[in-house]
DNA sequence: GGCGAATTGAGAGATTTTCTCATTTAAGGA
DNA sequence: TCCTTAAATGAGAAAATCTCTCAATTCGCC
């Protein structure tokens, strides 16, 4: 195991893990740590670089079937972003919308569901059955719009 | 090129690559026909087999490119589906949102922006600086509907 | 500590995307 | 209408990304 103490997030993950019968592996809590530590959003490369760095050689199907289990327990979300490019970010539990800065990548939570006070009737009106949404702003975070002007 | 008639899609697109000094080439043409016509949002492959089956021989680097082009003129829009998919649609021009039936792929356009009536301040006073947001809604449209009970 | 099933590592393989450069073609001017 | 010229394309190689397989390892439970 990578050490003691453990974040909150890696707490958090254990905990969803062990409910849904899936074994806490190293793997996993390495993937956990990175993108926690890292603070933003990060590539598939940048998280398997990460765990690489904490135990060493870790095969990268790992990190993609890690992921990928990961996001279908709403622990980590993936992002896509204007340029093309994407991303894997930690997920807070009922949180399905974030704040992206352009410039940093780093995500953050968004405090409240804009789409919460939105009508829906009109739009179901038309036949199309809502089964989800997705929101994602776009923009500079505090620090970023500090640095550039 | 093509054909005499061309779809309101077509002309559109014409314009927009004229104003910004592009040419209409018949594979840019194509490729919003074949957008336009399927009513779905496509794969780079099922927008390459349709344009090849009006073309004939159309490099598959053309198609990414034209798409890349499309897409930073507005005109084309990529989607992400929650299964980790991805695909092309035709953009009307001030839509920025739709909504995607997860089982024929069909998407409609957003009659209004459903950030519209949101309060951004209290989001902006943790000195993130909104640019630009992303709303899209995942579900069945009214055919799909039916036929799945 | 031992057992059984879940998970991983390693690398091959498949798929997707980009790049290069010779050739073609659209569009404006003569 | 023809010419000119730069934009755009085609073809395939190359790079990047993602998936698969299966033997070996490891977690979680007894």
């Amino acid at each position: 195991m990578l050490k003691d103490f453990q974040c909150l997030e890696e707490s958090y993950a254990k905990e969803v893990l062990r409910q849904r019968g899936l074994r806490s592996t190293s793997q996993r809590l390495a993937v956990i740590h990175v993108l926690h530590e890292s603070g933003r959003s990060l590539s598939v490369g940048e998280i398997h670089d990460g765990v690489r760095d904490i135990l060493g050689g870790t095969g990268l199907a790992t990190i993609y079937r890690t992921l990928e289990t990961f996001e279908g327990l709403g622990v980590v979300r993936r992002l896509h972003f204007p340029d093309g490019e994407s991303g894997y970010a930690f997920s807070r539990a009922g949180s399905a919308h974030h704040m992206v800065c352009l410039t940093c990548r780093s995500v953050s939570d968004f405090p409240e569901c804009p789409v919460k006070g939105f009508d829906l009737a009109p739009l179901e009106k038309t036949g199309f059955r809502v089964k989800d949404h997705f929101v994602q702003f776009f923009g500079q975070c505090a620090d970023c719009g500090e640095v550039a002007q």
